[in-house]
DNA sequence: AACTCGGGGGT
DNA sequence: ACCCCAGAGTT
């Protein structure tokens, strides 16, 4: 039976473990879930981090933070999620705020859909779910921006329910512990290892040491991510349409009643481009066009 | 499976 | 310049 020696802190991988290239020859004993465990929470009771959603247990501000979580910087979260829940404290005054207010207090953020999909949320809350968000996954998924790691992490974090699910930190910490001279590691190798060793007393906080291990890992170790077979890099932002895109769209929720013309003289970029910009921006239920202006509604 | 979607700070 | 962020939805 293999065994698993863990990295130890400001530790290169050692290769007297041999790389872990098959889930089935991944064994956990009880002693080195144990001591995989004593690891992650060890470090946490020093460096935890205090972070204002997880203060609460409010399902409605836990939903927030994790919908903008989403591919976004904790230090960048933090500046909006306070603001956010102080303007729409809960469902029922999000789910009736106008898109123009959320799309203008969410300005800054990215990837601004995720403004929509939470009003979706709170209009679906309110109409079928009698303002209450409910507990199970499956059903968390049902809603519009929520997957399996946004509904599963709501789950764990508002709920305490044991989920087992993936997101980038989480991955990291696998990956640098458990393939540490593995290359293409895939998240079906992870996940298993995930279910193994998640704390079920108390899921919420072994997530919460998980994650915060994970940005530790990132800060002393050449991204481990690297080596997942998922990993992507991302092509580049400045001079992309969706920086246009991005731009198109700040105009809008500034002013309303713009016509393609106005916009396309204020940010200076070519008719056709602008044009599918903004095709894409109704489409996508951000804009409407009203007697040949667009208006953020 | 491969794209698209934001914007910013760190290095 | 390059990196990548508590991913999801569409093609």
């Amino acid at each position: 039976m293999k065994t698993v020696k863990p990295n130890i802190l400001k530790e290169k991988s050692n290769s007297t473990l041999g790389p872990y290239r098959c889930n089935s020859e991944v064994k956990l004993t009880a002693a080195v879930i144990r001591k995989f465990q004593d690891e992650i929470y060890s470090f946490y009771k020093k460096n935890g981090r205090d972070l204002p959603w997880r203060m609460t247990s409010d399902p409605y501000h836990i939903l927030v933070s994790e919908i903008m979580l989403q591919q976004t910087q904790v230090q960048r979260v933090m500046e909006k999620y306070e603001l956010f829940i102080r303007i729409f404290p809960d469902f029922y005054s999000l789910s009736n705020a106008p898109l123009q207010k959320i799309l203008k207090t969410w300005q800054g953020m990215g990837y601004n859909r995720r403004a929509i999909a939470l009003k979706k949320i709170a209009q679906k809350i309110v109409n079928e779910f009698d303002g209450n968000l409910p507990t199970s996954v499956e059903t968390l998924m049902t809603f519009p921006g929520i997957g399996r790691a946004t509904a599963s992490a709501i789950a764990a974090f508002a709920f305490q329910c044991t989920t087992v699910f993936i997101e980038t930190n989480i991955r990291r910490v696998f990956i640098h512990y458990f393939f540490p001279d593995t290359e293409n590691v895939k998240d079906s190798d992870i996940l298993p290892l995930v279910e193994k060793t998640v704390c079920t007393s108390n899921p919420r906080e072994w997530y919460y040491a998980l994650m915060d291990y994970g940005v530790m890992v990132k800060q002393n170790y050449e991204n481990p991510n690297r080596k997942s077979a998922h990993y992507k890099r991302q092509s580049p932002f400045e001079g992309s349409n969706r920086q246009i895109r991005g731009m198109v769209l700040k105009l809008l929720v500034q002013e309303p009643n713009i016509s393609a013309r106005q916009i396309g003289q204020k940010l200076n970029t070519h008719k056709d481009k602008l044009e599918y910009i903004i095709a894409q921006l109704v489409k996508e239920g951000f804009i409407k066009k009203i007697r040949g202006k667009f208006t953020v509604r």
